[in-house]
DNA sequence: TGGTTGTCATTCGTACTGCGAACTAAACTA
DNA sequence: TAGTTTAGTTCGCAGTACGAATGACAACCA
């Protein structure tokens, strides 16, 4: 049973061409963006924080959730980013116990950088496609995306 | 200059938009990816060796050459599954300096249970999008791969 | 108001990742 | 055959990430 198709060694169905491009663009991507952070000497997630933080002001522990980590790693992460210079901890105005972390004026040259240099990476690729496939692209991801990727 | 753009905040250029939507889907495939490895007690990294090494049998030089990793780190990493029984090492037929790698049993099993989950894990996400959508995801996808993507 | 309970963040110890430099052994090459 | 290149390993280092334990503050309630 459930062997109506021809090829049957190891039982890939149609999706299976999908995911293994999506497998696939996701990790080259990565790829890139640790690359840049590299360049500047941070990791891939260090350069996550920055951009995280370019536009907003955080307690550690939302930072954390942004980011899918324990507290704990939280700690470490902006410690050594805080030593670095990148970014700084403040007090929250109406809770004692939680404390705000935002970038410096160093820490946003570099995310800025650092983005500018991500998007000069990636966007010789996109232009291979023709901005009509661009927004088809980006439409479908996005769809994607909203469908759930949990 | 160059502000012939309304907003001109952070210069978004055109191209952002799908740059985002790439680096989303990129952040958002990789976690699930990350997940399905630790829930096997895998790294993202030694779940990839796995993957690749389901149909093939590859000496160390280039097993780092398709991960992008040091020499020096694949070692650790398959020593460390090397102990867990999931891979053997073996000489080469014809270099003897030369070291093969190749699945055991157990990282078959391991490494065929793991794809089938993350099929499992991103399926749901695809099948927001209807068979002709897929496709051309697909095909977009792989345009932009095979574009460079460096 | 005072005590209990829960939350925010930190510290500590542990295991793993990934790098580069130094090293051994085997394979070319001149 | 002597010298060079290539394949892997080992070692030391810094960073990532986790979970358990701890201290400080907040929120609840009796």
């Amino acid at each position: 049973m459930t062997d109506d198709t021809p090829t049957d060694r190891v039982e890939r169905t149609p999706d299976d061409d999908v995911l293994d491009a999506l497998a696939q663009t996701a990790h080259a991507v990565t790829t890139v963006l640790t690359r840049v952070a590299a360049e500047h000497d941070l990791s891939l997630t260090q350069l996550r924080v920055l951009a995280i933080l370019r536009d907003r002001r955080l307690r550690m522990s939302a930072l954390a959730d942004y980011l899918g980590l324990e507290r704990s790693t939280m700690s470490g992460l902006v410690d050594r980013a805080e030593k670095r210079g990148l970014l700084a901890r403040g007090p929250s105005a109406t809770d004692g116990r939680a404390v705000e972390v935002y970038l410096t004026d160093e820490g946003r040259g570099l995310a800025e950088r650092g983005t500018a240099q991500v998007r000069a990476a990636l966007v010789p690729s996109t232009t291979a496609l023709t901005p009509s496939e661009q927004r088809r692209l980006q439409a479908l991801l996005e769809k994607l995306v909203d469908a759930g990727l949990h």
